[in-house]
DNA sequence: TGTATACTTGTGGTCTGACCTCTAAAAGTA
DNA sequence: TACTTTTAGAGGTCAGACCACAAGTATACA
């Protein structure tokens, strides 16, 4: 009988310190934002040495949790919710991944989180994105600065929908996918049309509309999409087939 | 004016490492299961202390783009797709997710890729669903074994979407709730319910009927949540008040 | 002969302590 | 006051020794 999948504690140290700084972070000491004790000091209070603990915070900086700034100390990360950042690019290189998948994973996630934030925004959240559609019309001339009210848009669409690791996921993907936006012109024309879409979302939003708040997200972010050219071809490489099921057995046991 | 982005060339031979084996990577010299050159030379080869090669491959490990094994040696990873395993169970413990949220993502993801797997699944995915259902028929009397071909016949569906950013996403998901999962004392009337349930989604994505694989994957993931107690409360709890940041320091000494 | 134990080898894990680089704030100077 | 230089403290890197683990190989014993 094939004992289920149970990962290995590999490496003493690195977990303790990993664990240590989790339970600081579950019980309130740390809070995003908060700074730790410098490596020399903290090493010394765990009882390991600097290399060891240099281990485990470069573990936890790497998924996103620790933010390390060199000269000035390491931080516990406070920004959005976000999984490490050269993850999906990095996954995209070992697995293949493809522009349109992407974009099809950031559509249906997206989609959907129009939805949740119809149902439970709050009046912060309506009187937030207002303000960005406010943003966007008023820097339509402003490309830079337009972009900056569209992504802080989605981004508060995430917040309202309520569900933090839903609005990571996005994060995530959006952050991988803004290397390529940045590079497209945009013509003006473009901005108008699109700046008239995000207006019609926050106003079903504002209206619990999930339906059509979904429905015109939707819509929004396939025309995005066609603007960049990064439809699904219509012919896929051929994917690879299904592993025998002694292989897929394999992965799932130890 | 809020700045958009604060990229962070922090670690120079970090990054050097990462860098190196991503090329490694993307043009084929590296394939998953690979093995990578015992440290002391492949150190030597990149010209680079052992301590900071350690460093950068830590860095992969973390984000599951590499497996170290002690005493053998460090491979890419082959397994599917998964972001760093810890990396949803620490962002809980940073941002307060909840285990409906968990579910809540899993749905909304694992629905749609159930139609996606209906539009685009290929033959050799629906025999492998088959037979995962015929076994999962076989095993009733058998939970643990169970269990094994109801992941499987998730993972497969995962596959069969054709999305392997969508499949990465679920894996993360699903890893993260299996813990939980595991602790569930299923009864046998609940798992030949859960097996006719996989039936005739699996039918409904040979049939490439993608609304109703959509709706019978929802229908089924919410039994199991209800089947679990974890759906989402009507009133969330208001998060804890925080500390003050002196206060939160003082305990910082253990 | 066969099996079990001990040894050897190769690999990652940890430690030590010194030195380098960067940042921000203090001190000095015009 | 405003600019420049110095300095203290933080993370980054290095080197080499030694520890711990896994697998294979050789040896000893029954």
């Amino acid at each position: 009988m094939p004992r289920l999948k149970n990962e290995e504690p590999n490496t003493h140290r690195t977990m303790h310190v990993v664990n240590h700084i989790r339970s600081l972070i579950e019980n309130g000491t740390l809070q995003p934002g908060d700074k730790i004790p410098p490596e020399r000091e903290f090493a010394r209070t765990l009882k390991i040495s600097r290399a060891s603990l240099r281990t485990g915070i470069g573990y936890l900086a790497a998924m996103g949790v620790m933010k390390i700034r060199h000269g000035v100390g390491t931080f516990v990360a406070d920004g959005p919710p976000e999984f490490g950042k050269a993850s999906l690019s990095l996954m995209g290189a070992l697995h293949g991944f493809q522009t349109w998948q992407m974009f099809e994973a950031r559509i249906i996630l997206e989609s959907h989180l129009a939805a949740l934030a119809a149902e439970r925004g709050k009046e912060e959240h309506h009187a937030a994105l207002a303000e960005e559609v406010a943003e966007m019309f008023a820097t339509l001339d402003d490309p830079a600065n337009y972009l900056i009210h569209d992504l802080m848009f989605h981004r508060i669409v995430s917040q309202a929908s309520g569900n933090p690791i839903l609005a990571a996921l996005i994060e995530t993907i959006t952050s991988a996918l803004y290397d390529k936006r940045r590079k497209t012109v945009e013509r003006s024309t473009d901005r108008r049309e699109s700046a008239e879409m995000h207006r019609e979302i926050y106003r079903a939003i504002r209206a619990r509309k999930p339906v059509e708040a979904r429905k015109l997200m939707d819509q929004h972010l396939r025309m995005a999409q066609a603007a960049q050219g990064m439809e699904r071809p219509s012919e896929r490489k051929p994917s690879p087939a299904p592993r025998s099921k002694s292989a897929r057995l394999a992965s799932l046991v130890s």
